[in-house]
DNA sequence: CTGAAAGCGCTTACAG
DNA sequence: CTGAAAGCGCTTACAG
């Protein structure tokens, strides 16, 4: 029995006239369920100290009244929002759309939601925005992908001001508790034995931007795969993009010009690969027969362009949903080693043995 | 002069050793300019009943300790969030991320935040679900952009629980002051109308689906678009599409196995367009010269494919702007006409004349 | 294991 | 035009 008069009788029947059912309160499951609001409180967040009968009393009349927990006041008496935000630059709205229903999946069904904070890393004010937003905001946690996991004054700040985070990228940057790993190089790798099982000899690189690891990490591995093979990546023919569409044509177009043109060019990214088909066939170029191209990613313009090109995929959902895991999850999951994803060769018809 | 002793000096300088800052609050902004903290939350919500004077002392506190009202403190005094929600089943990922960006543009710099919510309509949950997240989130208000913008028993349910909204769609559904309208049947004839001035009589479309309002106004336009040269579209060349790659193929493959082929095929959106391209080359049909393809968007891949493709371009990040803009500043902006955009046709090289 | 008190940082009535 | 009181729906100490 309700210790003391209430308001309200029935949770679901305001005063107002019915036109608009009150929401049920703690204080209401609380009356209901003969406990202190308190109790309640620990039954929602999980406590251990709560006697197995009377969770079970308090969950019952939780779920009789369907109540839920009202973000705002526990972000309030939380001092932490139950917002993740997912700060990124990546170009590319294949990758972003990916991550983004990867961190759904796992978002989904929880209290917890996805805000969007699409930045630009040069920026001068990029970490007092973040700040602003951090401070303001003060979200449960933030999602980093590349190249904004790459930034260590950011992860700095975000360490100063206690907002917890998760990097994804090509190397280990932060605890493993924190980290979703790929491996670029083993990607990269994969694409250069591809290439030189294939016999080319005359090979390219297109890398991405200098201030992504990821174009590093996927150089290396590129150079560690034709190693293996006892070829040697030339200098000449190793030329920085942009990871954009434009800026592959454009470093495709000075590979072309070359007296000794490659057989063979490795783009950093699907997007530059598509712009070096473009240049392919403004030069008159054949693909695959006058000249092979392999991507990265795998994204569907991938499998739709012709022909079908040859490309390594990355997980890009799965290391979303893995990313929130880890986040709303917290240490728990931390381990010796960082979450990992391994790339995979795609084989399709844009490679294959170069002519003569 | 503080009218009562105060745990802090400076706001700025909690006692916790300095480690982290205390937030300014509203008591501290009210105690520092020696008004009321009423005065300073009417200065926040720009209300008029302030005096000019009053206004400019507390407006310079704010400014010079930096304070931000606390979000959640708001929202929860406020019975609403500052998340606007988009609600969206697009299947186009450069399409959201476009709507997106559009959104956060008009959002940046305010309090509110851009909270995602795909979904699937043809979930028998999809309305549970939708409800379920309004009443616990209790957002500002949402975007729905097409199709979800079109169901009519969504709108209904978010009237019912007071929650804003604003509809992009290709038809007046709404309050002018709810939607942003674009003319896809324009486009559409735009498209004919080009089809028809290069000389073709045997020309297919393939629309979107039946489930899309977009499908139907855009096989309308198309259909006077072409009456206008006195032409008609033969049902036998009219073929339902999903608005996907996949089903372009299918129907073009379909298309292309009649035995008075089309010379022209106008697909309902680039998705499928590029299957048209897709399935030409599988039939070894030359684009544009054994048939011309015209698509409608203008993602980035219509001028990446080669040849590069004709198609009606949708200005839709100032669409996903716009519809923010309404959202956030209410009826303000209410006129007798809704929010329109105008879409354009967009000639490239995947058009020409029929041959013979 | 459980609860009464105080508080998170704002706003809504209600007065004046 | 301005303010003191009460409240939004939770949680954090602090007791027991």
């Amino acid at each position: 029995m309700p210790k003391r008069a209430s308001k309200k009788i029935l949770p679901a029947d305001a005063g107002n006239g019915g036109k608009e059912r009150a929401k049920v309160t703690i204080n209401d499951v609380a009356r209901l369920a003969s406990v202190s609001k308190k109790t309640v409180s620990r039954v929602i967040n999980d406590s251990p100290l709560v006697r197995e009968e009377t969770r079970e009393k308090v969950k019952a009349i939780i779920a009789e009244y369907s109540y839920a927990p009202d973000p705002q006041a526990r972000a309030l008496a939380f001092r932490r929002s139950f917002l993740v935000g997912m700060v990124y630059d990546n170009p590319s709205p294949q990758y972003i759309v990916n991550m983004q229903r990867g961190i759904l999946d796992t978002l989904e069904d929880t209290s917890f939601q996805l805000v969007l904070r699409p930045c630009d890393r040069s920026d001068p004010k990029f970490h007092v925005k973040i700040r602003a937003f951090v401070e303001q905001q003060r979200p449960f946690g933030l999602i980093l992908p590349p190249s904004v996991s790459e930034d260590e004054k950011l992860a700095d700040m975000l360490r100063e001001l206690n907002c917890a985070y998760v990097r994804i990228a090509s190397v280990v940057l932060d605890e493993p508790s924190q980290m979703v790993r790929t491996f670029d190089t083993e990607g990269a790798a994969q694409a250069a034995r591809h290439i030189a099982e294939l016999g080319h000899t005359r090979i390219a690189h297109i890398h991405g931007p200098d201030s992504f690891r990821s174009a590093h990490e996927r150089l290396k591995g590129f150079k560690q795969g034709l190693a293996e093979n006892g070829l040697k990546l030339d200098k000449a023919m190793t030329i920085e993009g942009a990871y954009t569409f434009e800026s592959g044509v454009q470093c495709a177009e000075k590979l072309f010009k070359r007296k000794e043109k490659p057989t063979a060019i490795f783009a950093g990214n699907d997007e530059m690969a598509v712009g070096v088909y473009q240049a392919a066939r403004l030069a008159g170029l054949d693909v695959p027969k006058d000249i092979s191209i392999v991507g990265f990613d795998d994204t569907p313009m991938a499998a739709r362009i012709w022909p079908p090109m040859t490309t390594v995929r990355l997980p890009i959902r799965e290391m979303g949903k893995a990313a929130a895991k880890l986040l709303i999850q917290g240490k728990a999951a931390s381990g010796a080693e960082p979450t990992s994803f391994y790339p995979e060769i795609v084989v399709r018809h844009s490679t294959a043995a170069p002519k003569g």
